[in-house]
RNA sequence: GCGGCUGUGGCGAAGAGGUCAACGCACCGGAUUGUGGCUCCGGCAUUCGAGGGUUCAAAUCCCUUCAGUCGCCCCA
């Protein structure tokens, strides 16, 4: 199907990203919460808002067999909101509630680099506190994140919307601006205008229009309270070290956004037209217009797979761990106990590979290289009789008579002194 | 939704109208029926994404279609 993919290939460095994830949570101290992959079509369109890209032509929507009326996910907040008040986790005595996800989401659009229409998003949600504290909990939570995995080339971009009053005030400015240069500006713009005019200063297209470099900046429109809010966050930022760009054009594709926005933009040149890594910023209304009580909140999400191909241009390999053993045999006799003797290895915790072709003794060996196996057990006539296996470690190429049952300990032994060299640690190579 | 590029064996890749579709890697078999990694020998695409057309003749030209990929848009 077009705009998905297979994951092969790719799985341990997936295993490093999700355990990552799971470390990360465990230092912020987030609960885990998996909402279903598909919603009532209703909750996308009332919370990302109608008039966005993504409601508008990018949801999967369908009706079930019942005609209800339903959207694949496109994003992950809209459901946490819901399960969050469905749930009356607001009752609860803990304030705020951190929460975080990890799954697919769903997209109608033409996949190119850093695009497909199923993809994973791992994001935070923060619930209960309107403290610039959380704004800013939730990028350091993402930068982190970046350098648990070694992620040094981003860029944090930053901006701040308001509150309902300011972005009130700031889209009359807007639109006093923009009103005289209407003719000349790209027909999105001009669509925008009248639908969302805050998404003109997203337009790429226009870009370098003269109306676009010198529009008013949402800053300039805050609140004397919510421009506290704002140089509040930037001052902590500061003093955690974390360097950001304060991005005057920076408005989010989804409405539901208030005050602190933010996205992570990819440096190294590795995604291609699709650099942001991480998006994110508070939104203090959703809750309430989604019926739950006032509720400030917060969060961001990652697109895995962009990170992904950050890992990749870095070279971040992990590896599977080797296998143990590969179990050789020799004759009739001794095919038909191969099977028995490697189920009594692999009990014992031997990761354990037998020839499952008939193959012969030489093709058995050259199979046992492809495995990578570190030792090869060879068992014969001569072997069977004794009660041993001839075991040969493919480290030393030196062969030693190992009676059966203690072909499991003299393995364990014999890695014990490179156990610390175990190459699936999700630490990069050579720290 | 729009635009560019690509599509030859498991992979990479020659081939630009004319007998059998190079080559490399991988794979399989043998030289060597209880020891692999080297070497040597042999095998491995009735077919060039699919369908149709032009032609005496098409992987090569034309049309359609599908797939992949990158970009626009938008975003994670």
């Amino acid at each position: 199907m077009k705009g998905t993919y297979d994951i092969v290939k790719d799985t341990p460095r997936f295993r490093a990203v999700e355990k990552a994830i799971h470390t990360l949570a465990r230092l912020f101290n987030l609960e885990e919460i998996r909402t279903p992959h598909f919603e009532a079509s209703e909750l996308f369109h009332r919370s990302v808002g109608e008039e966005t890209d993504i409601v508008g032509k990018e949801t999967y929507d369908f009706f079930d067999r019942g005609g209800r009326k339903i959207t694949l996910r496109p994003e992950g907040t809209a459901g946490v909101v819901r399960s969050y008040i469905e749930n009356k986790l607001h009752a609860e005595a803990k304030n705020p509630q951190k929460y975080y996800y990890y799954g697919s989401m769903f997209r109608y659009e033409r996949p190119q680099k850093g695009r497909t229409r199923e993809f994973r998003q791992f994001g935070i949600e923060i619930f209960g506190s309107k403290d610039p504290s959380v704004d800013v909990e939730i990028i350091a939570c993402a930068v982190l994140f970046l350098r648990m995995l070694k992620i040094t080339d981003f860029a944090v971009h930053i901006n701040s919307l308001g509150g309902e009053e300011s972005k009130k005030n700031y889209e009359k400015a807007l639109k006093e601006h923009i009103r005289p240069h209407l003719e000349t500006l790209c027909a999105d713009c001009n669509r925008r205008f009248e639908k969302n005019p805050l998404r003109i200063l997203d337009c790429k297209k226009d870009t370098e229009h003269d109306a676009l470099q010198n529009a008013p900046h949402p800053i300039d429109a805050l609140t004397e309270e919510d421009r506290e809010h704002f140089e509040s966050v930037r001052e902590i930022l500061q003093s955690m070290d974390i360097d950001h760009i304060v991005d005057h054009r920076l408005v989010r594709g989804l409405d539901y956004y208030t005050h602190t926005v933010f996205e992570i933009k990819d440096t190294l040149e590795a995604l291609g037209s699709q650099d942001t890594l991480c998006g994110g910023g508070r939104y203090d209304y959703l809750v309430e217009n989604l019926g739950g009580p006032p509720t400030p909140a917060a969060g961001f999400s990652f697109g895995i797979e962009r990170l992904l191909l950050t890992l990749e241009a870095l070279e971040f390999t992990p590896k599977r761990a080797p296998l143990h053993l590969y179990l050789l045999s020799i004759g009739e006799k001794a095919k038909k106990k191969t099977p028995a003797l490697a189920h009594k290895l692999r009990l014992q915790g031997v990761t354990t590979e037998t020839d499952l072709v008939g193959r012969g003794i030489k093709a058995q060996f050259k199979q046992s290289e492809h495995t990578a196996a570190r030792f090869v057990g060879i068992v014969g006539d001569a072997e069977l009789e004794k009660g041993i296996v001839t075991l040969k470690d493919q480290n030393t190429g030196t062969e030693e008579e190992v009676a059966f049952e203690n072909i499991a300990a003299t393995i364990a032994e014999k890695i014990k002194q490179d156990r610390r060299d175990c190459d699936t640690c999700p630490e990069r190579k050579g720290e």
